[in-house]
DNA sequence: TGAGTTTAGAGAGTTTGTATCATGTTGAAT
DNA sequence: ATTCAACATGATACAAACTCTCTAAACTCA
């Protein structure tokens, strides 16, 4: 069994209740180093490189298991086929994604606080994660989209 | 050619170059009756029954072009295959999934227009949208996972 | 009316995710 | 350390979802 960095989503995996595994650990190891943007069919490849012992199955199995965990959250950007999994490194992520060319610009503040604070107690909730997806034109496709409509 | 309302979202498919056919119209109609969420295949089934002249590629067809104009937004609930598409009647929607039983609680405010504003000028982007979405346990599931805990 | 562009429909094909089940691994109790 | 029961895995066949390609139709504008 390969060398894992045993940090805190393990620690909370373990917590859980879930037992800690070669193919969780490896999954989670692949997504930490992904970057924070991962679609599913990249996942495969990297682990399948990290080991190739370790089914498509079990894979898909921690995708599942890491959503529910708020770990991860499958999210659209590409396309409608592969969701691309977001990493939550404290449980919320943030990102602007541009309608015309996909690309997708990240950011850290949100404010939410008072609105999970406020949530939780009116509705009686507990929240764990939370995710907010802006829509609508980058910079550069401002820019082409004022440009042609000049012409 | 069956009767359609014309409401605000074919004006904008035609403001924005896009022609206003029999197939995008019906899709429109089928999405707007749809109570905000729904998913390709129950669409799919309702624009078949709505006009069985429409055809598969069609329907996909709209939901990424109505993806782009941020009408709606593709987002998981239930599981990994299909996206659920939540309507987004002012350009945003806001919503709690329970992480236990897949639940879907719909709350209004948001309070983000301070932040989209910022986020805009500072960015230089121009943005049409957004979904917030919580990820949490839902009263019911809060009271049971309290209670196994007890046992 | 006619040329050019956009859009649609059909259906096969590809890709992605799941179900099943026998086997292996983990963690805890002894 | 050893043992055991529950949990998790891997292989593979299966099913579902989405796309591609091509031809035909509809719409636009002169």
């Amino acid at each position: 069994m390969p060398d894992h960095a045993h940090g805190s989503r393990a620690d909370r995996l373990r917590d859980a209740g879930y037992k800690l595994t070669n193919a969780r650990l490896t999954v989670l190891q692949v997504l930490e180093q992904s970057g924070g943007h991962i679609t599913s069919t990249e996942l495969l490849e990297r682990v399948s490189a990290a080991d190739p012992a370790i089914g498509r199955a079990s894979v898909f199995r921690c995708l599942d298991l890491f959503t529910r965990l708020s770990f991860i959250r499958p999210t659209y950007i590409d396309n409608n086929v592969t969701p691309t999994y977001v990493l939550m490194p404290d449980g919320h992520h943030h990102h602007i994604i541009c309608n015309a060319c996909n690309r997708v610009i990240e950011f850290e503040e949100c404010h939410l606080e008072a609105l999970t604070k406020e949530l939780e107690e009116r509705l009686h909730v507990k929240l764990t994660g939370h995710l907010l997806e802006f829509y609508g034109l980058c910079e550069n496709c401002c820019i082409e989209k004022a440009v042609t409509a000049d012409e």
